[in-house]
RNA sequence: ACGCCUGUAGCUCAGCAGGAUAGAGCGAUGGAUUCCUAAUCCAUAGGUCGCCGGUUCGAAUCCGGCCAGGCGUACCA
């Protein structure tokens, strides 16, 4: 539709400009409000009315017969106060979104667009709030790739954080164990992880005079040469496997893991802090409470300073994240090593290196970055963005994308459910935050086999006869389908309260629904297969859009087949509004309206009982022209989709 | 204190690049299965769009003020 609506504007624009006083952006082409009144609608009568001093609807009516000459408009209507309407021709379009359902009418506006999501601390299982992340940032990867552009998703791993440096001092002082010890824990390494981080929080809390023994631990791990640094090392490796692997379940793959550790061995903070110094856009603080450090000022606030470089020398995660941004965009002048890390999809996953390797390959350079950070951490980010304003990257600062979005709490029957006990002051709140340091929080992986172990019994009730291997598999495209859904359903600013029965739920706006629509169309394929012996590609080569006759179709069934003909044919718009807003919902809204209007269609019109063969015919086309769009819009969400189920 | 965000049906949320009659899911009530999978569909009930003012031909949408809630303003990330 967005070619269309572009090559009418353009065409209105024409005919209008030779006798009115307007501009091109003012022709607003939006839609109706039902589809009885036209398909396409034009509001520029209201304002011209302004500068002519006119009535608009007079506008209106003088200007609509001008329209009438529009390719493939069949009639032009004035209606309401001053809305000229435009009816398309049916017919003509239909043939045209069939032969080019394929293509996407969106074209790429970067040279390579970087997209990191997930980074999760890895010292510790990926709960509910990750899985946020990593949906929201995976289904941003792949509407960009259906964009047309360049996208490299990274992950990035703070592995010399704080984080990881109390897990390291759980393992050494609270369960004194080695390393070798340590490598023999079997079973899931960030389950047992979450556990002893909670433990050594607490530890830490009862004896704060291990707070010293702690920060060496940190100082020794950022050093990267003490032993310890091993520790951490393994540790890190270790559950980010396991984190990608809670990833992989759910379709969410990687090109690049970032690693901290080797932003601090090959100085790339020196690199960055050096321009920063150059530019005097960090200084050194010489009294007050921040003496000692190098800052930098924010602007448009008054006298807010941010740390840099703590008075101990050390630097702060704002500073490597600069560093780490300045790199993205290849404003450098320094470059990873990069090794293979595992396969994900037949595909490597690279991870970076601080020593050089024999690999070619190329990661940053990007024009255009994502950063997937929830939204309380838009202040550090705003830093990072005022950073390279400083330095005069000017571009770049402002195509660095911080996409922001709210938590993840959890409801208070799910907290009843966790045996979670609540104090009064969270009570009266009635819902709580995930707190990875309190243990408090919804594994993932728990999660998902919760959803699977209900789907299966789901697909077990429909389909006793399978094998308990194709039930599994089904009920794991279903469990994945539902939780994606879930994920893309809030706006991002909106707080989702985490509750088991919304996200177990398969029924009504979930994505079981959505991926019931198509099964229900397999199932009419797979039918006519069955009764005609011809397949889905057959059936539509033979009944080729030449073919196709709309004149047997009664008027109510003609607009029936329009109404979403013409609303499956959005996609590219939402898709590319989604990215715009940053807001997936909305092309998870468009998908399940597109289900529901296609499930009332499904049951007003059958297509096997149908004896006509050209009203057949054409209900053939009409729903195999549905799927392929159902089918991409669930792709751009990482939907799976089920044969049957 | 300052900054950002939120307030729409009983509940969970859309709509907010101003546009025609404010929508969906869940829940409630009633109905549809000899017929392509009922994980579905149809119908009914349910609204001072937090409050007040302004801009406009037109405001849930934009602006100002107020009320209520959340988050942020660390030598944490």
């Amino acid at each position: 539709m967005i070619a269309l609506k572009t090559e009418l504007k353009k065409s209105i624009y024409r005919i209008l400009k030779q006798k009115y006083p307007i501009q091109i952006d003012e022709l607003e082409l939006s839609y109706t409000p039902d589809i009885k009144m036209g398909d396409l609608a034009l509001s520029f009568p209201f304002r011209l009315a302004k500068k002519l001093k006119k009535n608009p609807r007079i506008i209106a009516e003088e200007t609509s017969p001008l329209l009438s000459s529009l390719n493939i408009i069949k009639r032009v209507d004035v209606a309401g106060g001053g809305y000229i309407n435009l009816f398309i021709n049916r017919k003509a379009y239909f043939l045209k979104r069939l032969k080019t359902a394929d293509e996407s009418s969106l074209s790429a506006d970067e040279s390579k667009v970087i997209v990191e999501h997930t980074s999760i601390n890895p010292n510790k299982a990926a709960h509910i709030g990750h899985l946020r992340n990593s949906c929201l940032g995976d289904t941003l990867a792949r509407c960009q790739k259906y964009k047309g552009e360049k996208v490299e998703i990274q992950n990035y791993i703070d592995d010399t954080g704080v984080q990881v440096a109390d897990v390291v001092f759980g393992f050494l002082e609270v369960e004194k164990k080695t390393l070798e010890e340590i490598k023999k824990i079997k079973g899931k390494f960030d389950y047992y992880c979450w556990d002893l981080y909670t433990k050594t929080t607490q530890f830490l809390q009862n004896n704060p005079e291990a707070e010293e023994r702690k920060s060496e631990i940190l100082k020794n791990i950022e050093d990267g040469k003490h032993p310890e640094s091993d520790i951490a090392l393994y540790i890190s490796r270790r559950i980010l496997k396991d984190h990608l692997r809670t990833m992989q379940r759910l379709g969410i793959t990687y090109d690049l893991q970032v690693c901290e550790s080797d932003i601090i061995k090959l100085k790339f903070w020196e690199s960055a802090f050096n321009l920063l110094k150059a530019k005097k856009a960090a200084y050194f603080v010489d009294k007050g409470k921040h003496k000692g450090c190098w800052v930098m000022k924010l602007k448009g606030k008054t006298d807010q300073e941010k740390i840099l470089v703590r008075s101990n020398g050390t630097v702060t995660y704002v500073g490597k994240d600069i560093a780490y941004q300045l790199w993205k965009f290849g404003l450098l002048q320094k470059d990873f090593f990069f090794i293979p890390f595992i396969k994900q999809n037949n595909k490597t996953v690279w991870i970076t290196s601080s020593v050089k390797t024999s690999h070619t390959v190329d990661f940053g350079n990007a024009s255009s970055v994502y950063n997937v950070i929830d939204i309380r951490q838009s202040y550090p980010q705003k830093v990072v963005a005022q950073g390279l304003k400083s330095l005069k990257f000017l571009r770049q600062a402002e195509k660095s994308i911080h996409f922001s979005y709210e938590m993840v709490a959890l409801s208070s029957n799910s907290l009843k459910e966790l045996g979670y006990k609540v104090t009064e002051d969270e009570k009266n709140k009635g819902f709580l935050e995930v707190s990875g340091r309190k243990g408090l929080g919804i594994k993932a992986d728990d999660l998902i086999d919760r959803l699977n172990q209900k789907a299966f019994n789901e697909v077990n009730k429909r389909n006793p006869e399978w094998s308990d291997k194709k039930k599994s598999e089904t009920a794991k495209n279903i469990a994945c389908g539902a939780l994606r859904y879930f994920m893309l359903k809030f706006a991002r600013n909106s707080l989702i309260i985490f509750d088991f029965e919304d996200v177990l739920s398969f029924e009504g706006e979930t994505g079981p629904y959505l991926q019931y629509t198509l099964v229900r169309i397999n199932s009419i394929f797979s039918k006519l297969k069955n009764t005609k012996n011809i397949t889905k590609e057959e059936i539509i080569s033979k009944i080729s859009a030449q073919k196709l006759s709309l004149d047997s179709m009664p008027d109510e069934e003609l607009d029936d087949f329009w109404e979403l003909v013409l609303y499956a044919s959005k996609l590219d718009e939402e898709v590319l509004h989604s990215i715009d807003t940053l807001e997936f919902l909305h092309l998870a809204k468009f998908t399940f309206n597109l289900c529901q209007k296609f499930n009332a269609y499904y049951h007003k019109y059958s297509i096997i009982q149908e004896e006509n063969e050209l009203l057949r015919n054409a209900r053939i086309l009409t729903i195999s022209y549905i799927y392929k769009i159902i089918k991409k819009a669930l792709d751009l969400m990482g939907i799976p989709q089920p044969e049957r189920m």
